[in-house]
DNA sequence: CTCAGACATCATTCC
DNA sequence: GATGTCTGAG
């Protein structure tokens, strides 16, 4: 074995690299260094001759995380890394469906739907079975079908008890036949499809059982009940399967994942403690103890604390703006400095809660000549450009997609109108057809649609001779995208270079198994949405969510908008579990941080277009005080604050500026149990006015004016 | 019957 | 801000 595979792990690292060919689950905190005890886990099996690589399957969460560890493990060791099973959870699925698309009771050419193909398809059918979106919204109704299948039930296993439940569960039971007819599978679909051919089948169960001795799992924190159903399968009794994960940076309960999995992993598999990995190789002192003394705040934690042999380092630095857009000057002006120190701005990393707030920060980015990056928002692959080609190359693929179909068939616009869709969809319906094959039965030979079933016909006729590239650029000329665009000066030209980029990349795919292009392409694309931007190496500074930023780190992080009802974020102050959730998010933020930390909060804020006056994250005060340094803004004086923020106040404020019985917005109050306050919001009118006050010592407050009393000072 | 523009509505986090 | 629905012109 490499001698210098083990030198310099820590005493823990290296119990939990050369633990004994059995479960495990490995406690490892933010910046313990978990991927690589993960990788090396992997290459000191590897070496010392415990597993062939053929025995090894490692689930990781993102596509990048898996070539990552891809990587590494080549650089460490001279091993063919394919015979490896590495990825993740839907990929792995999805090479399993596409191998066994037989038993699994798919067509070989099965695609896979995202989150809005997902939700469209809910719609058009709850259209179809004549039921009112009032009463069965369609997220809602997503929802219900996503979380079941999380949880490994299908329509007919479901806890129906009252009535509404057991429509919805018909609902999703007419989704599945939908799904079905149409040859697609939503992300749950693949998961539970792959779950249900192994535990159906067990000779097939056995066979991967027998090779896969050594199950490999990273982020296990946010496992949800089916994947860890699924790794039970294939671990069974005997296999080793080894967990690592951060009950702390579980981030991801709105989709379904329990960390539960982790005290359940302990007792599932008779392992006594966790290997904990404290020691922290990221973060300066300060960094590290104010997150730990923000996560000690959440209760039934497995339980551990990070610690550093590095310095204390800086202090935190806590800016309280004015404004959104203010903020976001203040960010510049600090990268710009930090710049100017010699920062690489690809070194620093923006944070916030929720993608909206990037536009604040991309104008003042903008303006001020700052190169940035955004991750996640607006991926590649989502773009609608890019969705209008690829469903093109999914009717192309397989025209019985009535998805595809639906989203293309009057892109652009070529006379066929809801009403003939509509015609279409009753067709389909009376005589138990797909769409395409109603277009082809009904529209033959003349009108609107017969040139759209010729023009589908006449790209399908070119499939053979083409390759993957070529088709779509075929595509993009011939469905009239291309000449729609053209015409487009809005953002005409940046989508055409974004269909040309897809094209691009087209021409560099290859295929894993001959004729199967457009198929993996399709699947490529719906797997990897997001990480397709990433790549390109100029210095940028990083713009993220939070939840995009875990498992990164950055020499200077800005983690901005922490104000209550944003981060936290309202959906998640009611209840105990939300909340405990969001300050994870937090933790996990501050912990993406090595040497220098931002905190910053706005007083006032656009949020769905109102302005708002939110009061500053309860995150902050949970912060030790010692550690952190408030920089000072150029405070104006109240009365030039005050008209700040009528600037920014809505219509209906100025138009009746002192309305609010007698106080206006941004007027200093004093309340007899509350103390001193601004005026930030009002409503009603004559004597039933109430105004929102925002208090310096207990926050927001809404006080009716007949029984609160208030006075102006 | 289609289409473009006006209008209303509703907003986390993501594989 | 993005998306869905409505309306009047053609």
């Amino acid at each position: 074995m490499p001698a210098d595979l083990l030198a310099g792990l820590n005493p823990e690292q290296l119990r939990a690299v050369t633990w004994p060919a059995k479960s495990a689950l490995v406690l490892a905190g933010a910046g313990s260094g978990k991927t690589r005890v993960l990788t090396t886990r992997i290459a000191w099996l590897l070496s010392t001759g415990q597993a062939s690589p053929a025995s090894i399957l490692a689930v990781t969460f993102t596509n990048k995380a898996a070539r990552e560890m891809q990587t590494r493990l080549s650089a460490m060791l001279p091993v063919n890394t394919r015979q490896m099973w590495i990825g993740t959870f839907h990929g792995l699925c999805n090479r399993l469906l596409r191998v066994h698309y037989r038993d699994a009771g798919l067509p070989q050419t099965f695609q896979i739907m995202d989150s809005g193909e997902q939700m469209s398809a809910v719609k058009r059918l709850i259209k179809q079975l004549e039921l009112s979106d009032e009463k069965f919204p369609p997220k809602n109704v997503v929802g219900f079908i996503n979380s079941n299948k999380e949880a490994g039930y299908r329509a007919d296993k479901v806890q129906a008890i009252d009535p509404y439940t057991r429509k919805l569960a018909e609902i999703f039971a007419a989704y599945d036949a939908q799904c079905q007819r149409e040859g697609v599978v939503d992300f749950a679909e693949l998961l539970l499809r792959a779950y249900e051919l192994l535990s159906r089948n067990e000779a097939l169960a056995s066979h991967y059982r027998e090779r896969f001795r050594h199950v490999l799992v990273d982020e296990f924190q946010d496992t949800n009940r089916l994947q860890y159903a699924w790794l039970k399968l294939l671990a069974g009794r005997d296999n080793a399967l080894f967990a690592v994960g951060d009950d702390d940076q579980s981030i991801y309960a709105f989709r379904g994942a329990e960390v539960g999995n982790m005290k359940s992993l302990l007792a599932d598999y008779g392992v006594e403690a966790p290997v904990r990995l404290e020691q922290n190789y990221r973060s300066a002192g300060n960094i590290l103890a104010a997150a730990n003394a923000l996560i000690e705040q959440n209760d039934g934690r497995l339980g551990k604390n990070l610690w550093t042999d590095a310095g204390e380092g800086e202090p935190i630095r806590l800016y309280e703006a004015f404004s959104d857009n203010e903020e976001a000057e203040f960010v510049c002006d600090e990268v710009r400095a930090l710049s100017r120190d010699g920062w690489d701005l690809s070194d620093l990393a923006v944070l916030y809660r929720s993608n909206a707030q990037s536009r604040a920060l991309e104008h003042a980015l903008v303006n001020a000549g700052i190169a940035y990056r955004i991750y996640g928002g607006l991926r590649f692959f989502e773009r609608q450009e890019i969705k209008h080609a690829l469903a093109y190359l999914r009717l192309v693929s397989s025209p019985d997609d009535d998805n595809a179909l639906l989203r293309v068939i009057n892109v652009p616009a070529r006379k066929i109108g809801a009403r003939s869709v509509e015609q279409l969809q009753a067709a389909s319906r009376e005589q138990g057809i797909t769409l395409w094959q109603a277009a082809c039965a009904g529209g033959a030979g003349r009108g609107a649609v017969a040139g759209f079933v010729m023009l589908i016909e006449s790209l399908r006729a070119e499939r053979e001779r083409l390759n993957l590239a070529e088709m779509i650029s075929l595509i993009i000329d011939r469905s009239g995208l291309r000449a729609m665009y053209e015409a487009d000066r809005k953002d005409g030209e940046e989508r055409l270079a974004n269909l040309d980029e897809l094209v691009n990349a087209a021409t560099g795919f290859v295929a894993d198994e001959p004729g199967m292009e457009v198929v993996e392409f399709l699947t490529a694309a719906s797997l990897e949405a997001g990480e397709h931007q990433a790549e390109a190496g100029e210095d940028a500074l990083q713009l993220m969510t939070v939840h995009a930023a875990k498992g990164l780190e950055f020499g200077g992080v800005f983690v901005t908008g922490l104000e209550e009802g944003l981060f936290p974020h309202e959906n998640s102050l009611s209840d105990r579990k939300g909340l405990q959730e969001e300050r994870r998010l937090m933790y996990v933020a501050i912990t993406r941080a090595r040497r220098r930390l931002y905190l910053s909060c706005a007083q006032s804020r656009m949020l769905h277009g109102q302005s708002r006056f939110p009061i500053r994250s309860r995150f902050v005060d949970e912060l030790p005080p010692a550690l952190i340094h408030t920089l000072s803004a150029p405070k104006p004086a109240p009365a030039a604050r005050q008209a700040a923020w009528l600037n920014e106040t809505p219509a209906w404020a100025k138009a009746k500026p002192a309305a609010a019985g007698g106080f206006s917005i941004g007027q200093s109050v004093s309340h007899a149990k509350f103390g001193l306050g601004v005026v930030v919001n009002a409503e009603g009118g004559g004597d039933e006015v109430r105004v929102q006050v925002n208090f310096a010592e207990h926050g927001l407050k809404w006080l009716d004016l007949r029984y609160a009393k208030l006075s102006a000072c």
